[in-house]
RNA sequence: GGGCGAGUAGCUCAAUUGGAUAGAGCACCGGCCUUCUAAGCCGGGGGUUGUGGGUUCGAUUCCCGCCUCGCCUACCA
C-alpha cells in the first residue's frame, strides 16, 4: 500500500513542480516522518529546491502544497518545522487497501525480472562437515531466493561443489596415509557409517583437522615429502580414472549429501549443483581462454616476475607500473605491470580465477559449451540436478541467466572482482552490469565461546572480540551441532509448557521454533557485520528473535480459535472506509492505525531489500510488525469487547496482523507453529 | 606498501542511503499473570556517533587528514 501512495505522490509532485518552476526532477525524495502526528509520507524537497528559486524552503513548501490539490488516498498536506511537507493518508483507504491483499513490489524496479535470475549461494567445499559461517551463506542466500521469487521473478538455485580441489585432496591424503585405506575399505567405512547412522562429514571434520597437522609435523625432509604427496594426489584427482579419484568422488558426493541433507533441516533446497570436475573435463576453460585471447584481456608476459604466463591487467594498477628491477641506470618505467593477476601460470595450468571466468561465461549463456545433467537429490516438490560429464537425455537447462548473485563471503571480493573485470573486458558489460557479489562477512567465535568448546586459545586470542573459524583446524562449531542443540533447548522449554499432549507434536513444534531462532539470528545482522557467535545469543529466545515474532503469530492464531471465528471471516466482514477512517483516527487508536500503517510497509520493505541485496530489512520489519502486535495486544482486549462493530474490526486487524507476519515469517524461511 | 570493510549506549547491533528528538535487543533497576499464552507488556537510567577539519539549510551518513581493528593482496589450489 505504501509504496504505491509513495509512487502516487511522487508522480503528482513531480508534475506539481514542472507546472509550477518548470522543473524536471528525476525522483522526488520521499520519506517517512519519525512520528504519526506527522503524517504517513514526507519529503524534504522544498530544502533542496531554496537555493535554486531563491525562496525560503517554508514559502517553496506552502506553494507546492496549495499546487497540489486534492489527491486519491491522501487526506491533506501540511508544511512542517522549517519547510516540510507532509502527506496524511486517508486511513479508511488506505487500510481497505491493505486489507485487499498487499500488491507485490513492481517487476520494473527489479533487474532483468523477466529472465532467469541465478542465484549461487552455500558452496561448502565437500570434505568436511558444514560449520555455522556456512549457515550463514546458505541461509542468507536461501532468504534472498526468497525474496526475488515473491516479487516475481524466476530464480534458479546452484550450490557450486569444487570436489576436485585441494581440501578433497586433504581428505583423501587422510585416508590413504593416515587411515591406510583403499577405495575398497572407504566403501565398507561409508556402508558402515550409514548402518550406524554416524556422519561421514563429521568423521571427515577430524581427519582433515588431523592431515592438516601431519603436513607440518614432521623432519623438514618429510614435509617436503607430505606436501609433494598432497600435489601428486590432487592431480591425481583432477584427471580421474584412478583409484585416488574414485576415493575422492565417494567421499565428495557421500559428504555432500551430508550437506544437502544439513541445509534440507532449515529447509533449504537447490535446482542444481555444477561440480569442478565437469568444469575440467568438459574443456570450459579452453573455450574460455580463446574467447580471453581474442578479445585481448589476456595478454602474455615475457618479462619480469611473471614472464611465461598469460596475464589480466587489474583494474587501476596500470597507473603503478614497476620499475624494472636490478637495473637502476634504466630510465624509467618498462611498462611491465607486475601486479597483474595471472591466469595461466607458465609451465600451462589455469588458475582459479581462470576456471571461474569460464564458468561465469557458462552462467551467462556465453561459452558455448553446456554441462550434462543427472539427478541427484529428491525434494518433496522438486529435483536436484548434478553436472556429469554425459548426462540423462531428458533434462531441464541452467546457466544462460540474465542476472547473477553470488553469495560468497566478503574474502572473496578480489577474485569475484576479477571475474567481473574479465567479462567487462571481453565486452560482456551488460552481463557484468547484473553481475552481484552477494558478499557478507564470517561467522567467528567469542573467545568465550571458543573456551566452552574446549579449544585453547593463546593469550592473544583472548584479547580479541572474536576467533576466525577455521575448518582446516578443525576449530569451529560445526551446523548440525548447532541445530541439534537449538532443538534439544527449544524442546525442553516446549515439553515444560505443556504446549501438546502428544510428543511427536512437540517434537515438531521444537524444531520449528528452533530453526525460526537460528534463520532470524543469521538475517538480522546486515551483511557486513561480523557476527561474533555466542551461544548464550543464538539460543536466546526472547527479544529481537525468530521466536518472538512466532509467538505474535500463536497468539494471533489463539485469539481466532478461541473466538471461534477465522482471520478470513474477519477480513470478508471488514467495515466501510468511512467507520475505518472513524476507527483509526484519534490518539487512542494510533496504536492501531501504527500497525495497519506498518503492515502496509511490505511491498516497500521488499523492494528495498532486492535493490539493496539486504534480507536483514525484512527482518526487522517483521520484527517490528510483531512488536507494534504485541503492543495492540496488551492495550485492547479482542474478545471481550462488547460494541460488535469494535470487535469485528479489532478482529479484522488481527488478522492483517496474521496475514503480514505469517507472510513475512516465510519468506525468511521460518514456520509458523500452531502452538508455543 | 596498496585495496576493501568497520569504529554508534556497559554488551550485540539498527538508522528508510544527506533529513525532524540517533533507535532496538541483551544486561541492570522498578512495576504487571482471576482477563485472547508472561517466549509477553509498561516505566527508568544510560550517547561529544574513534578523532581533527571541510562541504551545506541540515552530516552517524559525503570529502580530506590522523588513530585503532579486521579481511584481502602468491605462477599454492
Amino acid at each position: 500500500m505504501l509504496l504505491e501512495m509513495e509512487r502516487r505522490l511522487g508522480r503528482r509532485l513531480r508534475a506539481v513542480l514542472k507546472e509550477e518552476y518548470d522543473l524536471e526532477m528525476a525522483s522526488i525524495p520521499l520519506e517517512s516522518p519519525p512520528d504519526l502526528r506527522l503524517g504517513e509520507i514526507a519529503t524534504p524537497i522544498a530544502f533542496e529546491l531554496a537555493r535554486k528559486l531563491r525562496k525560503a524552503p517554508k514559502v517553496i513548501a506552502q506553494e507546492i502544497v496549495l499546487a497540489i490539490g486534492p489527491l486519491a488516498g491522501f487526506d491533506r498536506f501540511e508544511v512542517a518545522g522549517a519547510g516540510y511537507i507532509n502527506a496524511y493518508l486517508d486511513r479508511g483507504a488506505a487500510a481497505q487497501m491493505v486489507a485487499v491483499s498487499e500488491p507485490q513490489a513492481s517487476p520494473k524496479g527489479l533487474p532483468h525480472a523477466e529472465g532467469h535470475v541465478l542465484v549461487e549461494h552455500t558452496s561448502i567445499n565437500p570434505n568436511k562437515a558444514a560449520h555455522i559461517g556456512h549457515l550463514r551463506n546458505a541461509i542468507l542466500g536461501d532468504t534472498f531466493v526468497r525474496l526475488l521469487r515473491a516479487a516475481g521473478s524466476k530464480v534458479d538455485v546452484q550450490n557450486y561443489i569444487d570436489n576436485t580441489g585441494v581440501q578433497v585432496a586433504d581428505v583423501v591424503v587422510g585416508f590413504l596415509r593416515l587411515e591406510e585405506k583403499t577405495a575398497a575399505e572407504v566403501r565398507v567405512l561409508l556402508a558402515e557409517l550409514a548402518r550406524r547412522g554416524e556422519r561421514i562429514d563429521y568423521y571427515c571434520w577430524d581427519l582433515y583437522a588431523r592431515t592438516s597437522q601431519w603436513y607440518s609435523g614432521g623432519t623438514a625432509e618429510e614435509n617436503a615429502g607430505r606436501s609433494q604427496m598432497r600435489l601428486d594426489t590432487l592431480h591425481l584427482i583432477e584427471h580421474a580414472g584412478n583409484e585416488t579419484a574414485e576415493i575422492a568422488d565417494l567421499i565428495s558426493t557421500a559428504v555432500l549429501r551430508r550437506h544437502l541433507e544439513t541445509m534440507l533441516r532449515l529447509g533449504i533446497e537447490y535446482d542444481f549443483l555444477p561440480r569442478e570436475s565437469e568444469i575440467l573435463h568438459l574443456k570450459f576453460w579452453e573455450a574460455a581462454f580463446e574467447k580471453l585471447k581474442q578479445s585481448g584481456v589476456l595478454y602474455f608476459e615475457n618479462e619480469g616476475k611473471n614472464k611465461g604466463c598469460w596475464v589480466m591487467r587489474r583494474t587501476g594498477s596500470s597507473a603503478h607500473l614497476v620499475q624494472n628491477q636490478g637495473s637502476p641506470e634504466d630510465d624509467g618505467l618498462k611498462g611491465i605491470d607486475e601486479d597483474a593477476k595471472v591466469i595461466v601460470r607458465s609451465n600451462g595450468t589455469v588458475t582459479y580465477v581462470g576456471k571461474d571466468i569460464a564458468y561465469h561465461l557458462w552462467k551467462f549463456g556465453l561459452l558455448g559449451r553446456d554441462f550434462g545433467y543427472k539427478r541427484f537429490f529428491t525434494y518433496p516438490d522438486r529435483e536436484c540436478w548434478i553436472s556429469a560429464e554425459s548426462g540423462e537425455p531428458d533434462h531441464p537447462r541452467f546457466g544462460g541467466a540474465s542476472a547473477i548473485y553470488n553469495v560468497i563471503d566478503a574474502r572473496q571480493s578480489d577474485p569475484q572482482a576479477n571475474v567481473i573485470q574479465a567479462l567487462r573486458g571481453m565486452g560482456y558489460t551488460d552481463q557484468a552490469d547484473h553481475y552481484t557479489h552477494f558478499s557478507y562477512e564470517m561467522v567467528a567465535l567469542t573467545p568465550r565461546c571458543a573456551e566452552e568448546l574446549g579449544y585453547e586459545i593463546s593469550q592473544e586470542d583472548k584479547q580479541k572480540s572474536y576467533i576466525e573459524v577455521s575448518g582446516r583446524k578443525g576449530f569451529g562449531v560445526k551446523a548440525d551441532d548447532l541445530i541439534d542443540k537449538l532443538i534439544a533447548a527449544t524442546r525442553a522449554e516446549v515439553d515444560a509448557r505443556g504446549t501438546s499432549p502428544a510428543a511427536a507434536v512437540r517434537q515438531k513444534i521444537a524444531e520449528q521454533i528452533a530453526i525460526g531462532a537460528l534463520r532470524y539470528f543469521m538475517l538480522k545482522f546486515t551483511r557486513n557485520s561480523v557476527i561474533a557467535f555466542d551461544f548464550k545469543d543464538a539460543l536466546s529466545f526472547e527479544g529481537e528473535t525468530g521466536p518472538y515474532i512466532q509467538y505474535a503469530v500463536v497468539r494471533i492464531r489463539n485469539i481466532f480459535r478461541k473466538g471461534s471465528t477465522t482471520p478470513e471471516a474477519a477480513l470478508a466482514a471488514l467495515a466501510e472506509a468511512a467507520e475505518l477512517e472513524k476507527r483509526l483516527t484519534g490518539d487512542e487508536n494510533e496504536d492501531i492505525w501504527a500497525l495497519w500503517l506498518r503492515a502496509g510497509r511490505f511491498s516497500l520493505v521488499l523492494e528495498q531489500c532486492i535493490a539493496t541485496s539486504e534480507p536483514a530489512h525484512l527482518a526487522r520489519h517483521a520484527f517490528q510488525l510483531a512488536q507494534d502486535f504485541a503492543n495492540f495486544y496488551h492495550r485492547h482486549h479482542i474478545l471481550t469487547e462488547e460494541d460488535p462493530g469494535r470487535k469485528a474490526f479489532l478482529l479484522a486487524t488481527a488478522a492483517i496482523a496474521l496475514r503480514e507476519l505469517a507472510g513475512a515469517l516465510a519468506l525468511l524461511g521460518i514456520e509458523s507453529p500452531e502452538a508455543m
